[in-house]
RNA sequence: GGGCGACUAGCUCAGCGAUUAGAGCGUCCGCCUUACACGCGGAAGGCCUCAGGUUUGAAUCCUGAGUCGCCCACCA
């Protein structure tokens, strides 16, 4: 037998090791040996594809591998499909940044565009590729999927026309004038989930609209009041009670004829400015609501430009900021300022990916998913009910269990999914018209995955990135096909990804499954925090602190990397990872592969014959090691990979290489012993260090080996 | 405004009802003892944020306070 080198050396294992498990056809349920028979799987979050592998994938990764191995060698049928994300808006902007590329030069040339974008992706793709499988990931490469493929676009397709069969009907209707939020610098709406509100100092002015009007009223946005049609106060407030129903026409602000209806509205702060809002149904969400509640008119006085329209009258053509300007001097040299401008913290909001300024402002064809809207298929149920039922019930369960909470309050206040973006790389819509463009209030379209007749194009839109992934526990499967796997493998068992998008990801799977499938697309969700820097920053370029898991797993190894991110991490918990603690993790995988001479130099003598007797000591050994069976197998039951990890560390450090072998060394226990913990441990170890386990298992002269470790009978 | 989490060794964190409270990294002393210096032996270091309560027993459960952080809603 060959000498073991004296450290254990990663780079020379890894590559050898993983070609072996690609080879054995194991990562593929169908080729897995006979006793493999009850199904389990598991989808990998698709990473996006707008860069590559960062530490919070290598957290993900490292988890759903310790989950999926632990499964296979329990026996069981398991699957996890890879795939990775088209991420469009993302994409499209990440694309942008890095390549100078200008979007305006490709006016006409859509598709030229979308090809370049997709070289981008595409390349990207591949690395990401290359990463999982350096760490180490038994992932089923047969079944790999794009959310952007032919495949997922048929799925995207069936998808859409089940939620929207034909215009009027089904869960998804065309917002016509309906306030969207809407990304200036990206020029495209954005869901409510994906704006931002940063905290700033504005300035509250309070002012009249006239010197006759008899309210005085508040805002940060003076400029926007050229589009107000109301002014609203709390029915219960004393001091504007008396107005509440009369109408003031002609009122002259800032070169425009308002016409302002007094009414009365318990949503209300009496306390807040003057007790009185101008209500502009077109720029915010609220004010849309509580006009829509009256029956107010609506005026859009800001283009998508950042830029006055012709409804700003001696504004119009200004941008948004000088007109705020232009209107402040206006009410100074009227006199209608009531007082000088207060400083206030305000909530701007501005757009989560292009950190661009959000203006919220009507828009003519966006497609919304009504989520209140009852569904006769499923028992006249709303999404928003089946979103909460599903929890509720206990059918899905979530891990840790506060987040049901969270998850339970979002859902209540959800409103309306807005699934239209204005970019070009993504999923496009099976809609048609005639040109010219849509935008007269009665728009004429038809759903259809082919071309309608001559004359109609298709939507110009792109679906929100999120709609397609919310498909991912079914369409990886082959849906809408009627197919083996997801009969097979669907409901999921587990799906496992970062807390962070437990709303854009977690509940759209829910969401798309519980409509299209009628039933839920997972088990159970385990949700893992953010990895952070030792000083528990976020990694961040900007910040310089990022620590790139490839660097890590060249310099110490795949193994004590994955170590290192799963030691002392508590689940749903932000954790640390630094040099040092991989270090330390590489050290320990060392000590593995030093224990492992040590018994391969102590069996491979006189193994044929051993003249080693029980000990006493072996029989409370033997206890030890039974009950951190139980232990260990205990905890990955219940999702604490972090102290499964914590136990076999010290285990086998400080009671089986600092007693038993020293033990030994000194005669107090036998060879058959030693053979038995060393044995037992490496598979313990497995899920968590793959690679060195493999490695030693394929070394060590074990009585009806299999093929490789990775499909070993877990220890009882 | 609503909700949640954290506060434990110098640092980062586990532990969440019961024997002298743990780990990684760091610190100090001594060792190349033929598995391992990516190591071995030893040591220092903790009123487990504070105040009440429940309990035979609390870092662990309950109540309240303080500090920090996060999420949701958005306030004109």
């Amino acid at each position: 037998m060959e000498e073991l080198r004296k450290t254990y050396n990663p780079k020379e294992v890894e590559g050898k090791i993983y070609k072996l498990w690609e080879k054995s056809g194991f990562f593929n349920p169908d080729k897995l040996p006979k006793r493999h028979k009850k199904p389990f799987s598991m989808v990998l979050p698709p990473p996006n594809v707008t860069g590559t592998l960062h530490m919070g994938h290598a957290l993900t990764v490292t988890i759903e591998d310790i989950i999926i191995r632990y499964q296979r060698m329990l026996g069981r049928k398991t699957l996890w499909i890879p795939g990775t994300d088209h991420a469009s808006i993302a994409t499209e902007t990440k694309f942008l940044k890095e390549s100078g590329v200008r979007k305006s030069d490709y006016g006409e040339k859509r598709q030229e565009f979308i090809d370049l974008v997709n070289d981008f992706a595409l390349k990207n793709k591949d690395a990401i590729l290359k990463q999982l499988r350096s760490l180490g990931a038994s992932l089923d490469w047969s079944r790999l999927a794009f959310t952007l493929d032919k495949k997922r676009i048929n799925a995207v397709e069936e998808a859409f026309i089940k939620m929207h069969p034909k215009k009027g009907e089904g869960i998804i209707y065309i917002g016509l004038g309906k306030v969207v939020n809407w990304d200036v610098k990206n020029q495209t709406a954005v869901d409510d989930q994906e704006v931002e509100y940063e905290v700033c100092k504005d300035k509250l002015y309070t002012f009249r609209y006239s010197k006759d009007f008899p309210i005085s009223i508040s805002t940060t946005r003076p400029e926007t009041k050229v589009g107000d049609t109301a002014v609203a106060v709390n029915p219960r407030d004393k001091r504007y009670r008396q107005y509440i129903g009369k109408k003031y026409e002609n009122i002259k602000f800032v070169g425009v004829n308002l016409s302002i209806e007094i009414i009365g509205d318990p949503s209300i702060d009496m306390q807040f400015g003057t007790g009185a809002v101008g209500i502009t149904p077109y720029h915010s969400k609220v004010d849309e609501e509580i006009a829509d509640r009256h029956g107010l008119r609506k005026i859009q006085v800001i283009n998508g430009v950042d830029r006055m329209n012709h409804n700003a009258g001696i504004l119009e053509g200004l941008k948004v900021d000088e007109a705020k300007e232009r209107v402040v001097e206006w009410l100074r040299s009227n006199e209608l300022l009531e007082k000088e401008p207060e400083e206030i913290e305000h909530n701007k909001p501005k757009s989560q990916r292009s950190g661009g300024k959000i203006e919220y402002l009507p828009h003519r064809n966006q497609f919304f998913v009504s989520v209140s809207k009852p569904i006769p298929e499923r028992k006249t149920k709303t999404l928003k009910e089946l979103l909460s039922d599903a929890v509720k019930s206990g059918k899905i369960k979530i891990f840790p269990k506060r987040f049901e909470k969270v998850y339970l309050n979002w859902v209540k206040n959800l409103r309306d999914w807005s699934i239209s973006r204005q970019i070009w790389y993504g999923h496009r819509f099976p809609v048609w018209y005639v040109p010219p463009a849509p935008t007269g209030d009665d728009l004429d379209y038809i759903v259809s995955r082919t071309k309608p007749g001559q004359g109609y194009e298709q939507f110009k839109d792109t679906l929100d990135t999120w709609f397609s992934s919310g498909l991912w526990t079914f369409s990886t499967l082959g849906w809408p096909g009627k197919t083996k796997d997801l009969k097979k493998y669907h409901p999921t068992y587990v799906l496992e990804t970062g807390y962070d998008i437990i709303f854009f990801w977690v509940a759209r799977m829910i969401l798309m499954s519980q409509f299209l499938l009628g039933e839920i697309p997972f088990k159970t969700v385990y949700l893992h925090g953010l990895v952070r820097d030792e000083q528990r920053r976020k990694m961040s370029k900007s910040l310089g602190n990022v620590i790139d898991p490839l660097d890590m797993t060249a310099k110490y190894g795949t193994d004590a990397l994955r170590f290192a991110l799963i030691f002392n991490t508590a689940p749903g918990a932000d954790s640390t990872i630094s040099e040092e603690k991989i270090k330390g993790m590489r050290n320990f995988a060392n000590k593995v592969w030093n224990a492992t001479r040590f018994v391969l130099q102590n069996t491979k003598s006189k193994t044929q014959n051993p003249k080693y007797k029980t000990s006493s000591k072996d029989k409370t050994n033997l206890q030890k090691l039974k009950k951190l069976v139980k232990e260990i197998t205990r905890d990955l039951e219940s999702f604490r990979f972090h102290r499964a990890a914590e136990r076999l560390y010290h285990f086998f450090w400080h009671y089986y290489a600092d007693k038993v072998i020293e033990d030994y060394k000194k005669g107090l226990v036998s060879k058959a012993l030693l053979f038995k913990f060393h044995e037992t441990l490496i598979k313990l170890l497995h899920p968590f260090m793959p690679f060195i386990t493999e490695e030693i298992y394929q070394k060590l002269p074990i009585k009806n080996k299999k093929t490789c470790l990775m499909v070993e009978n877990w220890p009882k």
